[in-house]
Order: C-alpha cells, then structure tokens, then sequence
DNA sequence: AAAAAACCTACCCTTTTGGGTAGGTTTTTT
DNA sequence: AAAAAACCTACCCAAAAGGGTAGGTTTTTT
C-alpha cells in the first residue's frame, strides 16, 4: 500500500506541483492538500496519514505549531518541513517541535522523493544549509571568560545543586573558601546570584 | 587545484581503498594516510589538507581527541568521521569536538564522494540514521511533572536569574506569593533549591 | 629574587531564601 | 451545588547566601 501524504502548504500552485511529483510515484500518493493547519488538524484522523509536508509560514497556525498538534495526535508523523526560510531559530524551533526534515523550497522532484523515502525509512532528509546548520549547533565556541580550576570546582558543584556547606564538605574546604570563591566567579562572570552564574556558565559552556 | 585528503585510518586495506577511491577522482587527492592521530597531528602543517577521513576508534589519541587537537590549529578543517560505531555519546562527542560530517564505514564510492564534495563546499554529510539521532537529540519529550501556569511564570523569572523581589515586581504578586509558588514547585520537583529547580526545569524541559 | 596569581581561612553584617502555618478569592472540574 | 485546584496574601523563624575587609600560604610567572 502506498504511504499516505498530506500537504500543508498555502501556495496552491506549489502545493499542486509537490502532489503531482508525489502522485507519479509507487509509492506515495497525496491524500490530501490544505492551505492552512486548522483543516488539516481538523482531518488527521480521517485523512490518515502519516506523512506531512508542512510549509512554516502559514497564515493562522503556522508550521512549527502545526507540527506540535500533529505530533500531539501521531507521535510517529513523519512531517517535513518545506520552506524558504533558513532562519536558524525557526529551523530549531521546527525540529524541537518535531519535524523530522527540514528542506527549501527550491528542490528538484527527486530530491523530493528521496526526502520522503528517507523519511519513511527512519531518516531525517535536510538540506545541506540546514545540515550544516544544525551540526554547527553543537559546536561550542569555547568561552573568553577564564575561571580558574578552584572556581570551575566549585561552579560546577554549585550547578549541581550542593549548598555552600555540601560543597566545602565535597572540596574539602571551608565554606568561607567556597563563598571568596564564588564572590570571584561572581565578578568574573559579571552576575551577582548563584543561579545567573549557573545559567551564564551553562551558556558559555565554561564547565 | 586539487583539494588535499588526509585519511587517518587504522585499517590499512581500509584506508588504502578510500585514498584509490579518492585520488580517481578530479576534485580530491590524498595527501597522507596515517594509521594514527599523533603522527596526523605532528605532519599538520606540512600535509596542508583541509579535510580529514578521521576514524573513531584509533589507537593512542582517538578520533574526537584528535578531532579537537586538528581544529585547534585548523578551525576551518572539514573533518568527516568515519566509523563503525553508531553511538549516540561518541557521535554527539564528535560533532561537539567539531566534526563536520559522520559516515558508517560500509559506505559506497558515490557516497564518500558526495560526502567530500558536500563537506568543501560548507555541508554536514551524514548518514540516514546519524541526521535522525541529530535530529531527534532536538526532540524533547514532554515531562510528567505538571507545574500550574503561575508556577511556571515564577519558575521562568527565576531562571532569568531574577530575586524574588524581581519576580513579585514583574509579575505584580507580592513576594510571598512568590514564596509560596516556589514552595509548591519544590515539592512538584522533589527539589530544595532554587538552583536545582532551575537545573531540573531545564532538564525536563518544563518551561 | 620579586611579583603575580591562585588558593585558603576567618571575621563582620545585611539580605535573601527556605519552610511552616493560616487565611482568603477565583476558576475549573465533578 | 459541591469539591478541587489554582491563585493570592500575610505572618513567623531559621538557614543560606551575598558582600565586605583582612590576613595568610603555595604555585606560577617574570
């Protein structure tokens, strides 16, 4: 039987070009085209499908959100999202809410295809920008600020969620030394409260 | 110009079949062929390569260790994993270390190819199953804990590393309301801490 | 050898949090 | 209509944290 699609896409003719390209195909078909997320929520269960092409910019509901319901009715939705954003916050905040691909829309039938059998398969198709993008997130760019080894000890004892005395018990040292301590990390940090210094170093990835 | 290759490889067959494959072609060629990280690192300079065949498991430094070490001297090496180990710790280790791509050593020709060229030209190339554990590390599976609406508002200030004299300013409670909230999140999270509510929201992911 | 940085400790005092009880209103659920 | 949940406020007291000064030793750098 062939994978059902659904398409979510507010620019008809596009919308129409992708189910074209899908219907030639043996193994998809396109049971269904909206332009807006509100009717394709609203139809999930009798459309059936488990495949979605979804654009991000829709009127009312957009993509990201729409993912998120879908996700809600069908945890195993296999949505791909199409657009011609690279934006990278939208694309992070589309793959949190749980798409499972991420391509522009300026791709070539096959390359279509092939997303939708990767997709199918377990896999997560992406352009290559967003590929990129998305390793790149991972890659922390080490930090400017220089906590000394004592100050990282005791950072990350902090973050841990220790008090002051539970951490002079853990170094070994008295709980006057963990506060000079944390006064330095303090101003180094340029914060003054002990969850902004575990926030700051949780960002600038200094543990 | 040609783009220099250096493959760093403890499976001689194994690296002598990627350079054959490599130096056919018109865009790439193979530099050096190492069998381990130390001496790939010490002919850094020398070989000039921009792109790596970096194997995991590698006696001596390992594959991340090294990956690392080459970044730090070249911060624009494009370094492609290639491994047998699909690992969810060791592939996010590597990305993190600052590897460009991630390959299953039963790869095809085609395939290292493609990867080579994606990765020159700014690309991730990955296989199907790591861009779905990429994408899916994204995917945040909702919590059990449920904070009430109030609760998360206090929950987030505090995470911004607001007082609780802040937090009753901004959300116009006074600050025993504040107190009173952060009692209840505290037993919800089974926590006695600002710091550990902060760290535990952020691991669940409840805000 | 001198200087600097990192590390450690002990005071001081003020402010902030944590944890408890006790009361109330409003909104949602049954 | 009754019950439950969420929300708000006020008090109390003890514990923890913030911020300052002042002294010291050890290790590293110059």
């Amino acid at each position: 039987m062939k994978h059902k699609v659904v398409i979510v896409e507010d620019n008809i003719p596009l919308s129409e070009g992708f189910a074209e390209i899908i219907n030639q195909t043996s193994d998809f078909e396109v049971v269904a085209i909206y332009d807006n997320c509100e009717d394709a929520i609203k139809n999930l269960r009798k459309d059936g499908a488990k495949t979605f092409l979804m654009d991000i910019d829709l009127p009312g509901i957009n993509g990201v959100e729409g993912t998120k319901q879908i996700k809600k009715v069908f945890p195993n939705a296999n949505i791909i999202m199409v657009t011609v954003f690279e934006n990278s916050d939208v694309v992070f905040d589309a793959l949190c809410a749980g798409a499972s691909g991420y391509l522009t829309k300026n791709l070539k039938s096959e390359e279509l295809i092939d997303a939708l059998k990767e997709c199918v398969s377990g896999g997560a198709p992406m352009s290559i920008k967003i590929a990129k993008m998305v390793v790149g997130s991972f890659q922390k760019k080490p930090s400017k600020i220089e906590l000394s080894n004592r100050e990282k000890d005791v950072l990350m004892q902090l973050s841990e969620g220790n008090s002051y005395d539970s951490i002079a018990d853990n170094l070994f040292i008295s709980k006057n030394t963990i506060k000079f301590h944390l006064k330095n990390i303090y101003i180094k940090l340029q914060v003054n409260s002990n969850i902004e210094a575990v926030q700051k170093a949780n960002k600038e990835n200094l543990l």
